[in-house]
DNA sequence: ATGCATGAGGG
DNA sequence: CCTCATGCATA
């Protein structure tokens, strides 16, 4: 164990102690490196970290936890980041958003995977260790070099059959989606994440740590607590946890229960009894809701979301599978921090207040345990554009928001950057200014 | 959490 | 070409 590995146990260890949580976690204590990055991955934790984007959202990272724990958690997050050969702080920033990486890419592999959480407990791991590991999708975006004008054929060479994850079915019959049954475009899943049907976890959380840790030296698998495993554990935590503290608690030896709907409904509602005022704005959702609404409903959405011990992720995921509009964690960030546009937030909003009373109302579900492969189609490498030059492009905005195809030209000249790369600059900076 | 990117739909 | 909804990849 490096040094570096040490603080980190040790810092894990803090918190264990000084939390209630120590009463159910002890048994994890074996599998440590991962227990400990596991740990790490608390969604709470996301509001210790702000990042340098120029755009700073005031609110999203003001969410109060009322957790005592949450003191602890900020220690632990701040001791261990950067503190770790290889993972990065952004490392942690992924396993914290309830996403599983193996990045195997850093290591001279060349691609990087990410799956929600909930799929790590699913399926994938318990058909073998490794098989997360399995690539399905297309040649490294490296391969691409930059000089490529941004002809959308070049980054779509894949087969259609396989989903892009941005191309979402926007119609599908909800009779298909019911939470337990595998959704026919699993036919398609080529990249062995989720295949078979039935794998609602029947094994030990804690084997399945430990399968991941040993699938790749160099990786990186934080293993998060999915929501399924939350559920499956609110029974238990019934007698023993006074709320707050207990709600990220897990019962590592516990199976979980694969019905829908399964029996334990209504422990949940003690979890969720104890936050900062947990008010339900407006009952109706079909109505045009006002900014208010909306600011009180996404503030409010949040809340439960943490409570309920679902990440950004598995909400996106969930209402795919509930209702067959899959949203990536981006786009749940961007709800509950009024990112999106109006008319958008007012479109999700019904969704994901939906999606809210299910998972209220539901417990001892595993939920969502997929993940649609998608990952097909080759995407364009994202170019990162200088600060300096992003102030020029600033400048130009200021002054003309909707440039013509020849002003673009010029400006991409003279600040040497693809045609292409200013004209979608522009596209997304006249986007940003209406959110 | 956010920057750059994609693709549908409209004109 | 644009807007708009959305997401991958990354800071």
């Amino acid at each position: 164990m490096t040094a570096a590995v040490k603080k980190r146990v040790c810092a894990g260890l803090l918190w264990l102690v000084s939390s209630d949580y120590f009463a159910s976690q002890i048994r994890v204590e074996v599998f440590f490196p991962v227990a400990v990055s596991c740990f790490v991955s608390m969604e709470p934790q996301l509001t210790v970290h702000s990042n340098s984007g120029e755009f700073s959202p005031s609110s999203s990272h003001s969410l109060s936890s009322s957790s005592p724990s949450s003191s602890a958690s900020s220690l632990m997050v701040t001791s261990s980041c950067g503190s770790d050969t290889h993972a990065s702080p952004s490392d942690h920033y992924l396993a914290m958003q309830g996403q599983v990486n193996v990045m195997y890419q850093k290591y001279g592999n060349e691609f990087l995977q990410q799956a929600p959480a909930s799929a790590m407990n699913g399926l994938s791991l318990a058909h073998a260790g490794g098989q997360w590991a399995v690539a399905g999708f297309g040649a490294p975006t490296a391969s691409h070099a930059d000089g490529h004008p941004a002809h959308h054929g070049h980054w779509s060479g894949m087969s259609a059959t396989l989903l892009g994850q941005d191309v979402k079915p926007s119609l599908q019959s909800r009779e298909d989606l019911s939470p337990d049954l595998h959704r026919s475009n699993h036919a398609q899943n080529l990249n062995g994440w989720s295949t078979a049907g039935n794998a609602h976890v029947t094994m030990p959380m804690s084997y399945a740590l430990s399968m991941t840790t040993n699938s790749n030296h160099a990786s990186l698998g934080h293993n998060v607590p999915t929501a399924a495993t939350h559920h499956a554990m609110y029974g238990a935590m019934n007698g023993m946890v006074g709320g707050t503290h207990g709600q990220y608690s897990h019962q590592y030896g516990m199976h979980m229960n694969g019905s829908p709907r399964g029996g334990m409904t209504g422990a949940h509602h003690l979890a969720l009894s104890n936050g900062p005022s947990s008010v339900m704005p407006e009952p109706h959702e079909d109505e045009a809701p006002s900014s208010d609404d909306l600011e009180q409903f996404a503030k409010n959405f949040k809340q439960r979301r943490i409570k309920l011990g679902y990440t950004q992720a598995d909400v996106g995921l969930a209402l795919g599978t509930l209702y067959g509009n899959v949203f990536s964690q981006t786009t749940i960030c961007r709800f509950e921090a009024l990112q999106l546009s109006f008319k958008n937030m007012c479109k999700l909003k019904p969704l994901l207040a939906k999606w809210l009373e299910e998972a209220d109302s539901t417990s001892g579900s595993p939920s969502c345990l997929d993940k649609i492969a998608a990952q097909g189609r080759k995407r364009k490498k994202r170019t990162s554009i200088e600060v300096t030059i992003k102030g020029a492009l600033e400048n130009a905005f200021l002054k003309q928001p909707k440039p013509s195809a020849q002003e673009i030209s010029s400006l991409a000249d003279s600040l040497q950057l693809e045609k292409e790369v200013v004209r979608v600059w522009f596209c997304n900076r006249r986007q940003k200014e209406k959110r």
